[in-house]
RNA sequence: GGCCCAUUCGUCUAUCGGUUAGGACGCAAGAUUUUCAUUCUUGAAAGAGGAGUUCGACUCUCCUAUGGGCUACCA
């Protein structure tokens, strides 16, 4: 296989991306970088009733924050313009006319009314219909009826379709990267339209067979649900002619449910409380859906947790950058079955991500939070005070919750550790404690620590009696960091007033 | 119903004929600890069932079961 490698994510507009087809993007971005190839994207908008105004925005500005990049397509434009399904409608028919002309498809003038009595009655019967060598000879098609027939009713504005002519009783021989070798039997398909003059534009399997034809697609990477419709875009491409050209395949597993079966939806997501979508989406009909950004996941970690959704490196490998992605996928990597989809994973490798950030970073995400708080400080001290504490957080929205103590002494006193610890002699320890610190004049962490440790020692105090007090001062809460993280970073100053303040204000028990 | 795809711990998965079937998430226990976490250690936890092929099958073949997809003038 010398020709260079072109691949495509090819979504069409009827709603926001779910994380199943940010997947397949992904997966196609990878093969393409991975190959110095080029990534496609392709708008197939060819079903003028389920557009969604608003869905292609979404499905750009998604990719974007995954950091799935296009090199070629809607948004970014290239060599085989028009990228858009809709503004290529021109093209499609004189390739279905080029079918018909070759005995490979034919007009169909049934209408909607006639092809639901013939289906009532097959299953009346107890069979299932098909539309296929079966019953055309004896429908309304340009195989039975006269030429002049076929025109006349053209002619006058009668409805119609184009179909294929799906060959009787041949196997269709595939192979697909992922799955092997298939073969499939053409009597068991039938004879799927191609064309539709309702609206002037093709169905997908048309749009998308000529479409990667003329965009030079080298490898189709895309969903199992387009598995069963494999043979007849092989036979199409038999048809066109362009066997010698056709891509290579690959057929995802889908991503399933977190519970019971089903390929995963929207409502899932709203159901099990978790997002299944990249982005906060807001419906033309004003329902909304939650997103991994709004919901607080760097995109790093979302797109780490996807790609192991399905593909594996073979090591024991789970953290990988999106380079390392790049360098270490592979197709034949990719797992046949479905993937169930795991909520608590997802969160664990935002974690991760969390943890390995740096103070700088860290300041850079939680200055907006802290702002919101009302408590301005310098990035330095955002970035300590979130560095302390990032172990503890899965997101970055946590980390107020963690650290507000640092910048605002407590206002109560937790219930239960206030019983524990706000009691007998300990106020009075907590008294010499302040005395203590008051003759500290290097507050630092070290000496603080080894002054006050000293003197716990020193009396025969017990160590958890007098720590749990004086946090229980400062943070009012059995929760924190070490002690002498916040005493240097609120200061000697604070200190003795965060504990003047509970000394005055609450009365032992 | 028909066609196609799949089937290893609860979940994501490793294993490409010979392993005490490994790892991760989650769960449980323990250790560390001034609190809460983190971290570390340990534990419970799997080859859907049945026939073959083979000296030997999780691995190959077939059947059954189960799950999933498709079966539109939707993609």
């Amino acid at each position: 296989m010398e020709r260079p490698v072109r691949v495509r994510f090819a979504p069409s507009p009827t709603g926001p991306l779910h994380i199943g087809g940010v997947r397949t993007a992904l997966y196609n971005y990878l093969f393409a970088r991975q190959h110095h190839g080029t990534m496609i994207l392709r708008i197939e908008d060819t079903d003028s009733q389920r557009f969604v105004p608003g869905a292609e925005t979404y499905i750009m500005e998604a990719l974007q924050w995954c950091g799935i990049e296009i090199d070629e397509g809607v948004g970014v434009g290239g060599s085989h313009a028009p990228y858009r399904q809709s503004e290529r409608r021109e093209i499609y028919l004189k390739y279905a006319l080029q079918l018909i002309e070759a005995g490979w498809a034919y007009y169909a003038f049934d209408t909607a009314a006639e092809l639901d009595a013939l289906r009532a009655e097959a299953e009346a019967k107890g069979e299932a219909f098909a539309y296929n060598f079966t019953v055309r000879e004896r429908l309304a098609t340009s195989l039975v009826l006269p030429a002049e027939e076929v025109k006349a009713r053209i002619d006058r504005g009668d409805q119609w379709v184009i179909r294929f002519r799906m060959p009787e009783n041949e196997v269709v021989e595939m192979e697909d990267l992922i799955r092997g070798h298939v073969e499939v039997n053409t009597s068991t398909l039938d004879d799927k339209v191609l064309y539709k003059s309702s609206d002037a534009l093709p169905t997908y399997h048309l749009a998308n067979i000529v479409d990667d034809h003329l965009m030079e697609v080298s490898h189709v990477i895309r969903g199992e649900e387009w598995l069963p419709s494999l043979p007849l875009h092989y036979l199409l491409y038999k048809a066109f002619g362009w066997q010698d050209s056709q891509p290579l395949f690959a057929h995802l597993p889908l991503l399933l449910k977190p519970t019971g079966g089903g390929k995963l939806s929207k409502r899932d997501g709203d159901k099990m409380g978790f997002p299944v979508f990249p982005l906060f989406w807001t419906a033309p009909t004003g329902e909304t859906a939650h997103g991994y950004r709004e919901d607080g996941y760097f995109p790093e970690a979302f797109i780490n947790m996807l790609a192991l959704l399905g593909w594996n490196p073979g090591t024991e490998q789970e953290i990988f950058s999106m380079q390392e992605l790049v360098d270490n996928f592979s197709l034949d990597r990719v797992s046949k079955s479905g993937a169930r989809f795991q909520p608590d994973k997802a969160k664990w490798f935002n974690a991760q991500y969390m943890h390995h950030m740096t103070d700088d970073e860290l300041a850079a995400l939680y200055q907006p939070i802290l702002r919101e708080h009302g408590i301005t400080v310098s990035d330095a001290q955002a970035g300590k005070v979130a560095g302390i504490m990032k172990e503890r957080a899965t997101f970055i929205t946590d980390l107020w919750e963690l650290t507000s103590f640092f910048f605002v002494a407590p206002t109560e006193y937790e219930e239960k550790q206030t019983k524990k610890y706000w009691k007998g002699e300990n106020p009075t320890i907590l008294r010499e404690v302040r005395e203590v610190l008051a003759a500290l004049d290097d507050f630092s962490m070290e000496h603080t620590e080894q002054t006050v440790h000293a003197w716990i020692e020193e009396k025969g105090y017990g160590m958890g009696q007098v720590m749990n007090t004086l946090r229980l001062a400062l943070v009012g809460a059995g929760k924190g960091p070490g002690m002498y993280d916040i005493t240097s970073f609120i200061g000697k100053e604070e200190t003795l007033r965060r504990i003047d303040q509970i000394l005055t204000n609450l009365i032992p028990a």
